[in-house]
DNA sequence: GTGTCATAGTTGTAGCGACAACCAATACTC
DNA sequence: GAGTATTGGTTGTCGCTACAACTATGACAC
């Protein structure tokens, strides 16, 4: 056995991810369940309140927020249901199918994220100097870039360049 | 607006993390698919593995898999019907069920083991420097602190302490 | 232009987790 | 020791996600 198992601070390390990654969804979850939204509907309305003409391919969608297409019609039918995002199909592509968010769609958005960012905050980044919100931020990198080796979400988080110094 | 928001920094870690904690658990449950397990149960066969007697009550095996207690029953249900644990009356307390690891439970938590931690090198370990996994333990430490004030899995991850410097 | 393959999306089904309702046993109170 | 509250677990129902199957459009070969 070389190499199979790790060593004491890998393993410590590894636990104290996981416990976060075990943890941190639920409490995500929680917050926005007042809200009315799952954090995944709070996600999907977010990439598309940042997209041009808040609009976006489902396909592209998908990809940006790790979801299969299956899951993301599922969730874009309840969302369109619930009046907060709208479905047209594509003029270019007649396969494809756009989505927008609608206003009462971005008003729902803005009244969430206070209540959102207030829990990333008191959860995580308040828990952490300023220092290890840059490591944070490289380690998190360094991560990303086996996970996601095809960038699939990269377009996402590269938005928000660490950059400065 | 003082505080509601995040400044550059604090959002690109934030991000960041984010995309980790949506994409490691995906990557987990498919790998250990091929054991036939749930990234929970495999997590619940592992704690019960590691426990004196290969046994813990209910209401403990929870809380150190930050599960609900319906959840849990439901996948002891399953896994009991698998032959993987089997479970019986706590003599002293009448009320309470102790949860044990059945000879071929073990096996099972061994024989998914290894493709479990080579998963874990190789999409986190891996990817950072000695001194990036210290941080790693330091940063996610200071995190659980405030997603796990009551230290309700706290036992878990203490049992693996990064220690020596 | 016809046959084949790939791409984009929806729909149906099955399994898992959250929540509520429930039962059983213990602990407290007087 | 009777009554109440609390703790420990199980069961039932609903909503969400993964996977498979299917439809429809577009791309490519010849």
């Amino acid at each position: 056995m070389d190499s199979p198992w790790l060593d004491d601070k890998q393993l410590a390390a590894w636990v104290r991810l996981a416990a976060v990654v075990e943890l941190l969804p639920g409490v995500l979850e929680r917050q926005l369940r007042d809200a009315g939204l799952t954090h995944y509907d709070y996600f999907v309305l977010a990439m598309l309140s940042e997209a041009p003409e808040r609009t976006l391919r489902m396909t592209e969608l998908a990809r940006q927020t790790n979801a299969t297409l299956p899951r993301l019609s599922h969730v874009a039918q309840r969302l369109e249901d619930r009046g907060l995002v709208e479905r047209f199909p594509c003029p270019q592509d007649k396969r494809a199918t756009n989505a927008r968010l609608t206003d009462a769609g971005l008003a729902k958005v803005e009244e969430a994220a206070p209540g959102h960012a207030a829990t990333v905050r008191t959860h995580v980044i308040d828990a952490l100097s300023p220092q290890q919100i840059k490591q944070l931020a490289e380690i998190a990198e360094a991560i990303l870039r086996r996970l996601d080796p095809n960038g699939a979400m990269s377009g996402v988080y590269n938005r928000y360049d660490p950059a400065a110094d």
